[in-house]
DNA sequence: CTAAGTGTAACGAACACAATTACAGATTAG
DNA sequence: CTAATCTGTAATTGTGTTCGTTACACTTAG
């Protein structure tokens, strides 16, 4: 199965950016086509990050804590702690193998790079910019 | 348990480009400290991408087909057909919901602008460049 | 008080990945 | 030719990850 909460987690802040209202859970469960739970635990990391504010009791629910030009996907990415783009080999080297005893370093090298090339691209994209698009659409 | 599929692979074309001679799944699974045929397996894509020669029978093995210089971390990347750096929500969209249906398409986008991202980043790095970083160490 | 929310733990099912076993086929040495 | 040593590949298993689901304590509005 592959990790999808990135994916859900910009879905659910859209929602709300698009409301402009508080959503209970049960609501963006339904637009996202999963479950309330799901939801509210990646409410959790986004509250986290000051994304959100969450409201308990009736009537409760969730709403942007700042405007959607203010909320960068790369907030957003970093608020799930998604797994690396790139992930290293962590057993332990032949010793014996000066490759083996080096390669460790050299990809974890490689990884960041990887990492940090995927954060540029999200740092530029803004919650706002999704919102217009889902404006514009139909 | 994470993909390392990828980090792997370029264990292995690095050792081979150390070892300047063809080395057998054995030897290669001991560097990367893992199993001969999780590395036969890894070679059968590298073959296809016309990264390595393999050769069957006594005194078989695989070598490097082309040199280290030729070779980009972007091709060893697409030999081994990683999953999705960022994985898009799949299932279907709920009708009422205008943030649902566009969902899918936006992120589409996002993704394919950090996939490639990604991409350019490998493209820029040679297997010459790590063997000799594994060169220089100690 | 009651209804309608959230917060969170616990468990299960589906899936992905790597390890492993097994064996057929290829090639070389003798 | 035969034995030895490789690769190619299928099948199975073990383990971890992710998501879904149930359950229930807690919070708040009315």
């Amino acid at each position: 199965m592959v990790n999808q909460q990135f994916t859900f987690a910009v879905h659910i802040l859209t929602a709300l950016a698009f409301a402009e209202e508080t959503m209970d859970s049960q609501h963006l469960a339904a637009s996202v086509n999963t479950n309330p739970v799901v939801i509210r635990r990646l409410l959790l990391g986004l509250r986290r990050a000051h994304l959100v504010e969450t409201y308990t009791g009736k009537h409760g629910g969730t709403k942007l804590s700042k405007r959607p030009a203010q909320i960068s996907l790369l907030e957003v990415y970093d608020a799930v702690q998604p797994r690396p783009v790139i992930a290293i080999n962590e057993r332990k080297a032949l010793k014996q193998c000066r490759v083996s005893c080096n390669m460790r370093e050299i990809m974890s090298g490689v990884a960041a790079g990887a990492e940090d090339a995927v954060r540029q691209h999200l740092r530029g994209i803004t919650l706002q910019q999704l919102l217009r698009k889902v404006r514009r659409a139909a």
